[in-house]
DNA sequence: TCCAATTTGACCATCTTTGACTTTATTATA
DNA sequence: TATAATAAAGTCAAAGATGGTCAAATTGGA
């Protein structure tokens, strides 16, 4: 429990509350948190992909910097594109998992909307060998995400 | 007669009596009760299921756990026993959407979120024989079920 | 006795942490 | 200006820490 990186993971959420893109020292970040650099490395890896919604950039040598930037909502026609892509044919349940949350933060799902999609697509409701399950697990939440932008879209229609 | 299952059933169920979740290390577990770790799956998959109202979440590595989650068993409480009941371990289409539509009518789930649990039980969404679709159907179903009644309970406990 | 439920163990999958080695940028020095 | 020293950050693979799965073995009750 509180996992190392699930504290430097909170640690940065804070530092981004306010603004929508932080730079830092990994050097610092880790002797802060007393632990590897390249456990900072770890973090942005899984919890700052882009699957997340985040880009990182960097610059190595004096003065070097990681900057994370959070990204703007794309408009969502070309966004729902870029999701169906990702998931393809199949999708593990962590990727799924971060796309759900992805929406979640551009405010395209409500919270009990998200709840209900990672239930429809979790290990436990895909009974079936791994392999299989990435596979339906990616046309359940490919259909799932075109019903949520469909949803959107009407929502605006109704909006003007 | 006191087998290992029902103790350790017991012994989940006493750390339940104050929470309505509880987190738990599965190897922790089985040392205490002196037995194979497989043994707390075992367990979980028999007395812990959705059909008995809890959802079970887990992560591994470093820092993993096994989270339980109880739905509180009260006036929505015998509504969802009779849908799991209902939906038991297969369910045709019609069947699934007559159920999603009543929880509608019921005002337990927004429209939106009706659209949603369709798109993830359709036709389209289980590319597999007939026969497992309606398998599968069942499992993620229930599981969508059960997440609706959790957030709903949610809702009435801030709702107060 | 027979069957279903239980128990166990071997093997698998996933997540985290660390460290050795690499790459790149800046600064100091010959 | 080259070159060396220093200061970052990146990569990757190994080790460690958990939980999951499945099927064989065992057990307890009808």
């Amino acid at each position: 429990m509180a996992q190392l990186s699930d504290s430097i993971e909170q640690f940065i959420k804070e530092l981004m509350s306010e603004e929508a893109q932080i730079e830092l020292r990994r050097n610092e970040l880790a002797q802060h948190f007393g632990c590897a650099p390249s456990q900072i490395n770890y973090v942005l890896a899984t919890r700052f992909s882009v699957d997340h919604g985040y880009i990182i950039e960097s610059r190595r040598g004096g003065g070097g910097y990681v900057r994370i930037v959070r990204m703007r909502q794309e408009s969502s026609g070309s966004l729902l594109d870029a999701l169906l892509k990702r998931v393809g044919n199949s999708v593990s349940e962590d990727t799924a998992t971060a796309i759900i949350q992805h929406l979640y933060d551009l405010k395209l799902v409500t919270q009990n909307e998200a709840q209900i999609m990672r239930a429809a697509i979790s290990r436990n409701a895909l009974s079936l060998p791994i392999n299989a399950k990435d596979i339906l697990r990616a046309a359940v939440l490919s259909n799932m995400l075109v019903q949520v932008f469909r949803n959107h879209e009407e929502a605006k229609r109704n909006d003007v």
